[in-house]
DNA sequence: CTCGGCACTTTCCGTCACGGAAGTACCTTA
DNA sequence: TAAGGTACTTCCGTGACGGAAAGTGCCGAG
């Protein structure tokens, strides 16, 4: 983190990153809308449906469900089904998610710390 | 860097974001599938809309327009008009944006690090 | 034997984000 | 006089995103 604090542009030579590669779905997931908020809530712990649900405050179902899958097939949430009943799943963070959660975590306190003075308490 | 390593939650009780606050609105800003490419563009230093253009491969004259004004109305990127012909237009970082721009780079490096991981070098 | 709860899945449908193309204002160069 | 370049704006059409709500499978409680 110390001698690489210049320039992305050594490790991506053309353009920021090429358009239609791989970086960029990775990326769209990542910093998807919900996919944000799925993974920070993660970084908390294992946790069930119904919780995140409440972490992620106004997620639907459906984008839950949606996001949940995505994370899951990039490797970065792992979803252990008990089978028990009623049913339990656990979703957490899977070592890879973990070290995206890393350096994501500090982004989002970063937002946090400035939304206020952006955006302004209430504005739109 | 070391002592906040584990929760986010300390800092944001309800929920990870509660919702409709303005940590919600600026974190859709800076994470847009083009405000994170424009962004990124710029640490390399003040350019022009066309350079621009060309670094965020993809981008639509439209959506460049529209994603600099936001991040303009957010305080990020500082927008210098020279008047001379033909027109000269340098877009750059603002100190905020510099430190945005500081969180945010670690997380491009990790998705170009893993996204041949993760995604597959040509699917999807 | 019906009700209800958990963890989804699926369907329907609106809206808005986005791309593409064309237009604009102004001046330079040929 | 015409062509061209920079830095945009505007219009229009489409498709993907995303919300609401109903459906599903399974079982335990009453």
């Amino acid at each position: 983190m110390t001698e690489s604090a210049e320039s992305i542009f050594e490790q991506f030579p053309g353009g920021v990153f090429p358009a239609a590669c791989s970086s960029r779905v990775l990326l769209d997931h990542v910093t998807s809308k919900w996919g944000v908020l799925v993974l920070v809530s993660l970084t908390d712990g294992p946790q069930r449906w119904s919780e995140l649900r409440r972490r992620a405050q106004g997620i639907s179902e459906k984008m839950l469900a949606q996001t949940l899958r995505t994370l899951e097939a990039d490797g970065l949430v792992h979803r252990e089904q008990q089978p028990v009943m009623p049913p339990r799943v656990d979703y957490s963070l899977t070592p890879l998610g973990e070290e995206l959660a890393e350096v994501m975590v500090p982004l989002l306190r970063w937002v946090g710390r400035n939304a206020d003075t952006v955006i302004g308490p209430a504005t739109r």
